[in-house]
DNA sequence: GTCTATACCAGGATAGAC
DNA sequence: GTCTATCCTGGTATAGAC
């Protein structure tokens, strides 16, 4: 791993687990074992280090939506969109934590991905004949979002959560 | 209104549109036309202030509440529990967006008020003779907490999808 | 209760050598 | 690419007078 990298990681587990603003650079600096001025040689500036820990993170995270993009069965498509959250890594959830918290106090945090499924979804239940194929698209991405809660903040078991929202669209398969 | 009480309003206002950390005791002084000293003798240090802003405003927000607490009529419950996000006015938008952050941001965030009701949809749940009550009512939880990310993050209007919601329950009768 | 003045430290950031 | 040394600003907090 170059110091790039090691810069890099330290960076998104400490702003992770205290927050953008509560992490300091020069924290971020000792715990890499770095000089703080290589993080500005590399990242420009303390926003630029964040961009860079997002970026990384954005790729990892399209690779859990994509799968589904190219799937073509609407119910497979639903099923996986509301399994997502179940197949989220531990060694992740702090990178997910941090961008919830970033959802919540900026304005332009990365979410194409999301609107990407989102659109997916729609189609989906459009195939199905749903009456409203968009609020049920956007019920789902509700559904994914409190079961990203229960694991993140509560640390708790989503699997009954997951099972009882998958049985409101397939009560008779499971 | 008294300075302490001046100070508390500017506080919460630039706690919600800029976040805590963010926001310095300097500029709440200046904001509320009020010395740096004073803040510090009302509320001992920032993070104090932090609590007082939170205390106030838990106090409003256990009013929502309580009136559902008292119902009997469990389908009644469950209606005003998913109504809840619609019925908070635009100038308490910002308070709602600050606790919104701190619950992802601070372990110990306040929300007894909502452990109150989740056990009073609970009760309604079984009452009504639903398989697992439980389970119910931590999904009407996450439609509330999706209901309020809806308005609060992207200012969209929630009526349908908050009618949406409400057919999951009662199919027949609206 | 309130203000003025001030201490003091930590934060982000830069310069320059190697 | 990397480190050392350093700058400067702005942050929280306190002391003491009124």
């Amino acid at each position: 791993m170059s110091k790039k990298e090691i810069i890099l990681s330290k960076a998104l587990e400490l702003f992770a687990s205290r927050g953008y603003d509560a992490t300091s650079t020069r924290q971020i600096a000792t715990e890499a074992h770095v000089s703080e001025g290589l993080i500005f040689r590399h990242f420009h500036n303390k926003e630029g280090l964040l961009e860079a820990v997002l970026l990384q993170g954005i790729n990892k995270a399209t690779q859990y939506i994509e799968p589904i993009l190219e799937m073509t069965d609407p119910r497979q498509i639903i099923e996986s969109a509301i399994c997502l959250p179940t197949h989220v890594p531990i060694e992740e959830h702090e990178f997910w934590k941090l961008l919830y918290t970033l959802k919540w106090q900026r304005a332009n945090y990365p979410q194409e991905a999301f609107d990407q499924l989102q659109q997916k979804l729609t189609a989906a239940f459009e195939s199905l004949g749903f009456e409203s194929p968009e609020l049920e698209a956007q019920l789902i991405e509700i559904y994914i979002d409190g079961l990203a809660t229960e694991i993140l903040l509560r640390g708790g078991d989503p699997t009954a959560l997951t099972q009882k929202i998958l049985t409101k669209y397939f009560k008779n398969e499971h």
